[in-house]
DNA sequence: GATTAAATGATATTTTTATCACAACAAAAG
DNA sequence: CTTTTGTTGTGATAAAAATATCATTTAATC
């Protein structure tokens, strides 16, 4: 029942929920959120209901407790350790995306096996390859980001399952299949602009949007 | 009928009809396309029945006009020209980004309000955001990556939309209300990895892959 | 050339996901 | 204290998506 689309609304919800704080909103209507996430006001509520969130009947919710609950699922209220392999350009930016640390999520250590590309001054340091298993053992990292080229994506994606890690977010432009117990999710950068063409291609044809 | 998860399919039947090749196959069939993209036999002869693609009974599909009749269809026999706002981390990632060029796709101009990134000495021409406009006439772009800041984001597409951009790809953490005919394709990189750690958490709690 | 085997393509079925509709309830008004 | 109003929470309903089934057709074999 709880799949991944209604996970990713959740955050949605979440997100959508610090603006409306931040507009000095203190209790919100699952129309409200339904409009600030863009979904029905049944979803919102349906959603709520598969977690066991509560509001109060024609009271709505309050938005401190709702953020504070959603983080709670999430896993958000304490800190999410992760570690990152790869440090070319795509595994330095998220090295540097300032929007986990915000999120509850920090990025412990970065590995490569470049040995140039290997540094301990920055604010992540980003140490070799041969170092990823104790280091993932001792802070006991269990979500990994991959962000190496495509031929080396499928070995790397092993190291990672053979040190621990269950969770792999997946940027190399192959589909990487999940092992038993281990969850992968494939962002494919190229896929995802396809797709955008794919659809303003179709709606200058058609004079309307796919 | 045709909706994203469906062209999304149909990308990596493409990545995975193009490994096939380079591994010697000729013809494909159903079955096998599926294993290589995690799908089901069924699903891969109804995508294609949606997009009139057809196969010999029997006898499969030939792979060479299976790639170009995909390609044909997400209109990638045409190299498909994109421009980028904001070169700070990730923009830069996305401008060094091989995968785009092999799949046919160029960006042709990046764009910063920051006049210490602009410098036309890379092999992508980073400009002032003054001249976004006319660029985007002179070379007839109609989609765009938007990775900028999120309080600049909104302003941004604003500015891109203005200038005749009817497909972004969004990578700031807000959600960008598609406006009317315009196609929007957010990439939330701090959504992604809390959907990936709230599934490792829960099948750490029961056990089992969420 | 007839027979057999195997994959397609169309249709039917099942499963999943989202929406609707309304009873239950709490706050506000009278 | 009673009535009205408006929102939640959820079972029922509808829509959409994925999967299974099977007749049909075609390549390969004899």
């Amino acid at each position: 029942m709880i799949n991944r689309k209604c996970i990713i609304r959740l955050s949605r919800y979440k997100s959508a929920l610090k603006r409306l704080k931040a507009l000095g909103f203190v209790k919100v209507f699952s129309g409200n959120l339904a409009d600030a996430a863009g979904v029905t006001s049944s979803q919102v509520r349906k959603d709520f209901s598969l977690f066991g969130i509560t509001g109060n009947r024609r009271g709505g919710y309050n938005v401190d407790e709702l953020i504070e609950r959603i983080q709670e699922i999430l896993g958000k209220n304490e800190l999410q350790k992760v570690v990152l392999i790869g440090a070319g350009h795509i595994g330095n930016a998220l090295l540097r995306y300032k929007g986990f640390e915000t999120g509850g999520i920090k990025i412990m250590g970065a590995f490569d096996i470049d040995p140039e590309k290997v540094r301990s001054d920055g604010e992540v340091p980003v140490l070799p390859l041969e170092e990823f298993h104790e280091f993932v053992h001792k802070h006991s990292i269990r979500v990994g980001i991959l962000a190496v080229p495509d031929v080396a994506a499928h070995h790397v994606s092993e190291i990672m399952i053979g040190a621990g890690i269950t969770g792999i977010l997946n940027f190399a432009p192959i589909q990487l299949r999940g092992a038993e117990g281990v969850i992968i999710n494939n962002i494919n950068l190229e896929v995802e602009l396809e797709n955008l063409i794919y659809f303003v291609n179709a709606s200058e044809k058609t004079g309307k949007k796919g």
